[in-house]
DNA sequence: GCGACAG
DNA sequence: ATCTTGTCGC
């Protein structure tokens, strides 16, 4: 698929967080989003050694799924260096060249992209998911693994229960329980979709395990990209 | 000021 | 993120 190029690039910290500023506006949350997509992309990235800091190898992956069977439609990896350091807040800039990269490997465009990290849920309200959104102009949102900003009670116990993220009095995301009894994930709106339709994915995209089969096969693909050099 | 902090 | 052993439960 077509992803512009990703210009200007941050040399530092400050410029990234620039550019998050000045991208924020073109975000469109206004939503539903797509109620019934027809395929749906998971991305994720994994590190060889210390991923924390520049240099390290890494491997972007994005599998595109059919959202009513989840299979795999096409998978597509490529591996790399991190070229900025893992800064919270600009996470996107560390897993953005590589994801791209992946993505213009695509010769299918997928309907939705589900990303590993944030959305909306984010210091200046411009995550990875609504990075990757306005780049790709595809409806995204983010599945989170642990808190970032914000606050929320714990949802219920059963599978299908939420809690408003709470960050700054305003909703930004959604704690969503994807397993009976098991740690919720978090859920926030990226691009052109809001929380119910994203937080209904990701139910439905998590019919066995805590993580949504778009992170998990994303995973584990850029996880055997790495593997092998 | 200090701690916490997506992956 | 990654580095890691054993352990509990279905």
């Amino acid at each position: 698929m077509e992803v512009p190029d990703l210009h200007p690039w941050p040399a530092t910290p400050a410029e990234a967080a620039a550019i998050q500023d000045e991208l924020r506006p073109l975000l469109d949350l206004a939503g539903p989003g797509p109620q019934d997509p027809g395929t749906v992309a998971g991305l994720d990235v994994s590190y060889a050694g210390d991923g924390a800091g520049t240099g390290a190898r890494l491997a972007a992956a994005v599998v595109v799924l059919d959202a009513r069977t989840l299979d795999v439609v096409e998978e597509s990896v490529v591996t790399g260096t991190t070229a900025f350091p893992y800064v919270p807040g600009l996470f996107a800039f560390r897993e953005l060249p590589a994801l791209v990269e992946a993505l213009r490997a695509l010769t299918v465009t997928p309907d939705l992209l589900v990303c590993d990290g944030y959305g909306v849920a984010h210091p200046r309200r411009f995550g990875l998911a609504c990075h990757l959104g306005v780049l790709t102009g595809l409806p995204t949102f983010g599945v989170g693994k642990t808190a970032f900003v914000g606050s929320c009670e714990p949802p219920g116990d059963r599978r299908g229960d939420t809690s408003p993220l709470v960050h700054d009095g305003e909703t930004v995301g959604r704690a969503l329980r994807t397993r009976d009894g098991v740690k919720p994930v978090f859920v926030s709106a990226g691009h052109r979709i809001d929380l119910d339709t994203a937080c209904r994915h990701t139910l439905a995209l998590a019919p066995a395990y805590r993580l949504p089969e778009t992170t998990r096969r994303a995973d584990r693909l850029s996880r055997d990209a790495l593997a092998r050099p």
